[in-house]
DNA sequence: AAAACATGCAACTGCGGGGTTGCGTTTAGC
DNA sequence: GCTAAACGCAACCCCGCAGTTGCATGTTTT
């Protein structure tokens, strides 16, 4: 489909890659990590989790492709970090579609009314 | 990661499959359209998309397997239409996630005007 | 200078996702 | 009853993702 239908709205789009970057429950988690506890490195990152270094490292990478994280280099680390602008557009982009349904819903409200 | 870390809260392992049946611009498309069309077809969900309608079938049922979308057999149609109620805890569950990056974003403020 | 640490790079595997084609089956519509 | 529409099923292809291992490189640290 991807642009049918009379034009597909820009900020669906737009959300599909960002979707698909917090479709794995690993990435999903580093966010949450480097969320509540700021920015952090891969060693640090790798710690805990129960995968290797290496594969955390390319999950950082392609969160990084979607814009979500950026990383800064310190001496012999890396440090990643969460981008605010970023991260602030996907919540945007979240919320309209949040919106989106909400009023979709309620109109299948209706219907169960009738 | 996974569950590492003081194990992850549970609307963030639920939020994984979400948004990885959400991270496909054709999947996206299908949610779009019939959220504002209401229940459709296969065959006219795949008249305006660019693949095939076997294509969006498969579609279709993973977003079944994230119980976003149900089907419901009419005559010689497949009728499939949005699940109202997952559909709400989905949409739940990225307001969580949109909460969450907001005080985060708030604390990144801090940093900065510091 | 040597040991320990943090990471990069490259090659390789396995598997599932997205897509297709071909053909069979059921249901409308004349 | 026959044709066309709507769909199911199955096989198949390709590619990229998630993950690994092994080794090289650069940086602290003592």
């Amino acid at each position: 489909m991807s642009r049918a239908r009379s034009a597909a709205p820009a900020f669906l789009t737009d959300a599909a890659p960002l979707f698909a970057a917090l479709g794995d429950e690993t990435r999903l988690g580093v966010v949450a990590r480097l969320c509540r506890e700021g920015p952090l490195s891969i060693a640090r990152l790798s710690e805990d989790a129960d995968v290797t270094r290496q594969a955390i490292t390319k999950h950082l990478e392609a969160l990084a492709g979607a814009g979500l994280v950026r990383d800064t280099r310190r001496g012999r680390e890396r440090i990643w970090e969460l981008e605010p602008r970023r991260l602030e557009v996907a919540r945007r982009c979240l919320e309209r579609i949040s919106a989106q349904w909400d009023s979709a819903l309620e109109r299948l409200q209706e219907f169960v009314e009738e």
